[in-house]
DNA sequence: CGCCGACTTGAGCAATCTCAATCATGGTGG
DNA sequence: CCACCATGATTGAGATTGCTCAAGTCGGCG
C-alpha cells in the first residue's frame, strides 16, 4: 500500500528462540515482516518508523503467561504479533472480568504519555503468543515529534473505542443467542455464504467474552443448530451466513401476539 | 494550572441567547470561560489554542434535540459546555442503545481525521444543553501541526476508553443493585460521608444507562433503602457513603452456606 | 377537578445462573 | 492396549434475576 522503499530499515529483530512457535497463521509470506505491515503503522512516516524499528523488541509468551498486570507502570507499547491476548480487569473484590480479546496487529494496554501511568487492565496470553514492544518513554517522545505517529495512535484509539461501544451495545441489547450468532458471523470469512472454520479459542473464553456462563453458551450453540450452525467440538460449520444473519434478529423478541407492535422506545 | 497569560485570546464567543440557561454548576467563577478551562485543552500550547478559539462556535440545544446523528459526516469536534448529552447507538433493527451520558467538559463523537468519516453514534441533548464546536477539517489539520493538541486528543481518547471499559466491567460483573449503588456512589460529592444531592436526570435515563428496565431500577432503589439510601422523587440522601460502598459488594452473591467458598475463577 | 407524565408496585414469566451429573477427548502410565 | 485421570463440553433441574404486563400512586398543571 504505502511506500515500500527502505523497508529493510523497518524490520524488527526476530525472536531468536530456536523453535519459533507454530507457523504464523497470516497469509503465506516469506518476506520478513516489517513494522509497515502493522495496521497501527500503516501511514507513519518512514523516518519515524525506522527509528522505532531500532527500539522494537519481540517477546514470546506461553499459554496463560502474564504480559502485563493491571496497576503496573506502563513501560512499553505492546502490539500483538500473533496469537491471542486476553485483556481483563480485576476488581478490588478480586473478580476478573474479561474486557476483550486482541489478536494479530492490535495494540493492547494504553498508549503511554505522562510517565508514571499505570495499566488499567491486565493482559494474558492465550496459547503461545508473541508481541512487539516499544519502550514507553521513547515511543511517547516520538509521538510528540511525529504527527503521523500521533495521528496513527489516535486512529488506533478510535478503533478501540468503536470496538468497545459495539461490545456495550451487544451486552445491553442482545440476549445470549444473538450474541453468539453475531460472534460466529464475525468469524465467518467474508465472501462465502457457506463456510467452515475453527474456533479461535476454547468455549470457556468465548463464554466470558460474550458475558455468559459456559453452560449458557452451550445451550446457545444448541439453539443455533436450528439456524444452520453445526459444531463439532472446536469446528463450526455455517450452512448459510446470510440466513444466520437474518435469523439472528428473531432470536431475541419473545413471540408477539398478532397485534401491531408499533412502539418501542427505551434503550435498555 | 498551565500558563494563563494571553487568555483573552482564548475566549470563545458566548451564546447570545438572552437567558443563559440555569447557572453552570461549576465552581463559582465570574470570569468568562476560556478554552483553557476545558479538560481537553488543559495542556495545549497557547498558539494553537488561540487559533482554535477563532474557530470555536457555541451552539445550544433544547431537551431532546439531536446534536448529531449516527451515519452523518463528522463535520465538527464537539465538546459539552453544560448540560447532559445522551450518546446512543442505533442498530439496523432500529433499537436504540444508550452508550453513555456525557456532561460538562467531555468530548462527544469521534475526533475526525480522514475527511469523509461518519459518526458511529448519535448524540441528543438531555434538557437545555450547550456545546462547543470546531470545524472538523480545521481541527484535524491543527492536530497534525500541534503535537500538544494531538497529545491532548490521545489523552481524551484514553479517558474515553477507560470509561467504556468500566462500563463493560459493570455490565458483565454486577447485578442491577450493585450497578445502581455504584452509580450513586459516583454522584456523591467527595469528602463527605453523609450527603444529599439531586439526580442529574430522570430515572428512565438512569435505568437505560445502567442497562435495566425502569421497573427494575425502582426495585433496586427500594433495596438500597436497607443500605441507607433514601430517595424522595429526584433527591437522594445517602446516610453513609462508606457503608454503602462496603455493602454494595454483598448486594451480589446469593447467600452462601457457611462452608468455605475459597475458589472463584472465571470472568463472566 | 381531572389529566398527564414519571414513578412505584405487584404478579407471572423468561432468560440466565447454579449446582450437579454425565460424556467426550486426550494423555499417561502400567 | 487399556485403565484411568484431567479437562472441557453438554445436559438436566431448580433457584434467581430481571423483564413484561398491568394497575396504582404521586405531583404538577391547566
Amino acid at each position: 500500500m504505502a511506500t515500500q522503499a527502505g523497508d529493510n530499515a523497518l524490520r524488527y529483530a526476530q525472536p531468536r528462540r530456536g523453535r519459533v512457535n507454530r507457523r504464523s497463521s497470516r497469509a503465506t509470506v516469506s518476506e520478513p515482516p516489517t513494522l509497515r505491515d502493522l495496521q497501527l503503522f500503516a501511514s507513519v512516516d518512514n523516518e519515524t518508523l525506522s527509528r522505532l524499528a531500532l527500539e522494537a523488541k519481540v517477546e514470546s509468551f506461553e499459554d496463560g503467561a502474564v504480559i502485563f498486570r493491571q496497576g503496573d507502570l506502563v513501560s512499553a507499547i505492546t502490539i500483538v504479533l500473533h496469537g491471542y491476548v486476553k485483556v481483563l480487569r480485576i476488581a478490588s473484590s478480586g473478580d476478573e472480568t474479561l474486557v476483550s480479546i486482541s489478536s494479530d496487529g492490535e495494540t493492547i494496554g494504553e498508549p503511554p504519555f505522562n510517565a508514571s501511568e499505570t495499566y488499567r487492565v491486565s493482559a494474558e496470553a492465550i496459547g503461545p503468543t508473541s508481541v512487539l514492544k516499544f519502550p514507553a518513554s521513547r515511543f511517547s517522545r516520538m509521538m510528540k515529534e511525529s504527527p503521523s505517529l500521533c495521528t496513527a495512535v489516535v486512529q488506533d484509539a478510535k478503533d478501540k473505542i468503536a470496538a468497545l461501544i459495539t461490545e456495550i451495545e451487544t451486552l445491553k441489547a442482545q440476549n445470549a443467542d444473538q450474541r453468539l450468532a453475531n460472534f460466529i458471523l464475525s468469524l465467518c470469512p467474508p465472501g462465502q455464504d457457506h463456510c467452515r472454520f475453527r474456533l479461535p479459542y476454547d468455549k470457556r473464553l468465548i463464554a466470558a467474552q460474550l458475558g455468559v456462563k459456559q453452560e449458557t453458551l452451550s445451550r446457545a450453540f444448541a439453539k443455533l443448530r436450528e439456524c444452520g450452525v453445526r459444531t463439532e467440538t472446536r469446528d463450526v460449520l455455517v450452512e448459510s451466513v446470510s440466513r444466520l444473519a437474518s435469523q439472528c434478529g428473531q432470536l431475541g423478541r419473545p413471540p408477539r401476539l398478532p397485534s401491531e407492535s408499533s412502539d418501542r422506545e427505551d434503550a435498555a
